[in-house]
DNA sequence: CCGTAATATAAGTCGATGCTTATGTGTTCG
DNA sequence: CGAACACATAAGCATCGACTTATATTACGG
């Protein structure tokens, strides 16, 4: 599935954190870092699952790295979420056939 | 975070599916296992993870218990989709300020 | 009633995953 | 150059999570 990747990348509640950081401002990785209990490490494992996902882009500037949210990245689970919001009246016309047939 | 367990009950994919059926068409757990590869108490696991997530509900009759989505169930993720996409336009006005101060 | 069917729950197994420390790679600066 | 910095990658570890089999619960049918 397309969508897999997005999904299980935002499982996790300190990548969650992490990408919802980056769609406020662009960082580095050292910045990203304030503010969460866990290591350098940590911070860019995370930033290479969002990547994977394409749900964040870098831009190197020297030695600084600065992750920003790609604005693309959320589509596929926007229009996955559509999706199924768009079956339920569906679901409710069927529901009503069935309805009539029971009840003549 | 409340859109967590939704988020987490999501990132599974044979979960993932079995919402997806579910969003198409009302289903006991039997009908349901049929054309998974997985053993019945996996489906029942399953089940119970989405209905803690809000993302299904059932229905007793008789013996069967037939499983739904809930159509409010995917609102918070809708909503939580909606608000960082909303932020992109914010994300491009900060750009242009600070575009603005460096080049006069 | 009693056997069986539909589903849930318990307990255990094993791979996935998120973290750590250690090390590698690339960049700046004295 | 070379030391220090920013970040990535490697390796190991511990927990989590999805699955299994076994058993409990509830409802129906003969």
């Amino acid at each position: 599935m397309l969508e897999s990747p997005i999904f299980r990348a935002l499982a996790d509640p300190t990548r969650r954190a992490v990408f919802e950081r980056l769609s406020r401002q662009e960082m580095n990785v050292s910045e990203l870092k304030s503010g969460f209990g866990v290591s350098q490490p940590a911070i860019s494992q995370h930033l290479t699952a969002l990547k994977n996902a394409g749900l964040v882009c870098e831009r190197r500037e020297g030695r600084y790295i600065y992750y920003r949210s790609d604005p693309q990245g959320l589509a596929p689970l926007a229009d996955w979420v559509q999706r199924h919001r768009e079956l339920w009246p569906e679901r409710i016309e069927k529901l009503k056939r069935v309805l009539k047939e029971l009840e003549p």
